[in-house]
Formats: structure tokens, sequence, C-alpha cells
DNA sequence: AATCTAATGAAAAATCATATCATTAATAGA
DNA sequence: TCTATTAATGATATGATTTTTCATTAGATT
């Protein structure tokens, strides 16, 4: 995918095979991945600790990346695919799905009322059960 | 307000003269504090680290304490009126205030359609100007 | 190829968070 | 009030995480 070099080249960096890589991990991690569990992932192929901080921080700001609070409040990074995505997390196995869906604007009219602020963006995790866990009744997964 | 001290209660835990002076520290700082301001915050009273970890903790499980990532997406953490807020950080300032409308019923059914999740909560956070950075027009506060 | 610029990762340093535990304070019962 | 009980406190130690520094390497440009 070049689109991804043009991305990283738009705000001055460039897309490098060790930056690659970081981004394939975590385009496989459904539940996605604490910066420490990163490191240690890729530690066998040989990618820094520096290099994965500084990577995911690139993500984030080219929007391919965004974080979301675990179940157990862990700071987590997960793959996705816009800037403007709201993620919901699984509360059994942590599993991240990506909502595209978007109507927070009656919302945001209320709160500027309501406030007085100047509404400019959001972010917005939800949390549940996913359709396997919902199955499963009170099994604790993972 | 002895109010508090029955919610430590119900929680099992006390409402001492530490724990009050950590909410009261929460309470006068509208952009919110990290844990490490808290601490330097409360250095000449007295109050240990480990004190304001626990009752940071405490608060937010009896929803007196809300975080927030602020503009620079520091972990902050803001005093909040009930369990269920949500929070909006001036994008300048950093002040935050809370919105206690919650009309996201209507989001979640979709999404949980979209998904197969089954939702059981969100985190919503705004991120705008407060009324008073919306007039100063591009000067930066703080 | 030569030049320039950014990326890399090892190491050190700084920061942040948790665990341990002797001491102190708060609560409940007599 | 006095005592027993239980939890809170905070100093210290420890561990984990994150950032900084910098010599070296790799990628882009001419």
């Amino acid at each position: 995918m070049d689109d991804l070099k043009r991305q990283f080249n738009r705000i001055g960096m460039r897309y490098t095979a060790q930056r690659s890589l970081v981004h394939q991990l975590f385009l496989g991690s459904p539940c996605g991945l604490t910066i420490p569990e990163a490191v240690s992932a890729l530690k066998d192929r040989r990618v820094g600790e520096t290099t994965i901080y500084r990577t995911v921080r690139a993500l984030q700001e080219i929007g391919r990346l965004c974080w979301v609070h675990d179940h157990k409040g862990e700071h987590r990074y997960v793959a996705c695919g816009s800037r403007h995505s709201h993620p919901i997390v699984c509360t059994v196995c942590g599993k991240v799905a990506e909502c595209r869906t978007c109507e927070l604007s009656v919302l945001e009219k209320l709160l500027g009322l309501e406030t007085g602020y100047t509404v400019e963006g959001h972010h917005l995790e939800f949390y549940g059960k996913c359709a396997d866990c919902s199955r499963l009744p009170a099994q604790e997964t993972q």
C-alpha cells in the first residue's frame, strides 16, 4: 500500500521497513496493543523501542491508529481506517470493532448551548460484548 | 459535605483529612490535573504520593472524578458531579465543562446493528473552545 | 556518485506507578 | 471514655514506562 507512504511524507516522515512492521502488527491485533506489548512483539524482528514510540505517534497523526481504554482501563492502540471512527471494545475478550456511524451533531448543538463551548471534535468509545462473547453467557475469555 | 463520607463508606473506605484535601484540589482545578501535578500541588500539605493514587481511584469509583485527554493528549483527572457526564475540554486553555445531556441511545442501537456488539456503556469526550477562548481569536492562553 | 536529511536503536536518564510495611488515625464496642 | 479492631498513611524500595541523546545507518535528491 503506497498510500501510507504518501501519508507519512505529507507529515514530513519516511515510510520505512520498520514502520511498516509496526503498522502490520497493529493491523493484525484485533484487541489492540499497549506500547510495551508492541515492543516485545517486535523484539525478535529487531525494531527498537524508540522507533515504536515514534511510529505510534505518527500513525495516530495520519489517522491509522486510535486509542481505547480496554475493560481494565489500559490504554491500547488499535488500527483504524479513518481519522474519525468510533471504536467499540468488547468487555469480555477486548476485541475492538470500528463504527463509522456518527450522528453526534444534535448532541453537539445541545452541548454548545448548555456550556457555551464551540464544539470542534470529540472522542467516543463504546464498551459492550462482541457477538461471540454475547453468546457465551458468563465465561471469562482471555 | 457529609455525602462524600457516606459514599466513601459505601465502598469500604474512610473519608480522611488527606482525601478531603485531594478532592478539594480537584474541585479547584477547572483544567483538571495529572497525577504528578496533584502530587506536587499537595507536597507542601504533606499528602503522600500513595494516598493520592489511591484517592484518585476511589473518587473515580464513586463518580466524583472523571478523566479526559487534554489538547496535548495528556491524561487528566477532573472533578465531576455524577458518574455519567460528558466532559468538554477547551482546546485553547484546557478548561473542562460538564455536559449532562446524553442522547446516545439511537447511536448505540445503530452501532449494535452495524457491529453485532451488545452495547453496555461508552466514554465520550468533546473538544472545543470555551466561551472565553472563542472570543480571543488566535491567541494561545496558558 | 555525492550530498543532504531523516531514521534507527543502544544507552542513559527521567518519569511515573506500584508494592511493602512500620506507624498512625479512625471507628466501633464495652 | 477506654480499648480493640481495622483501615489509612507515607517513606522507601522497586519496577515499569517513556523520553532524551547521539553515533551510525538508510533514504531521498541532485
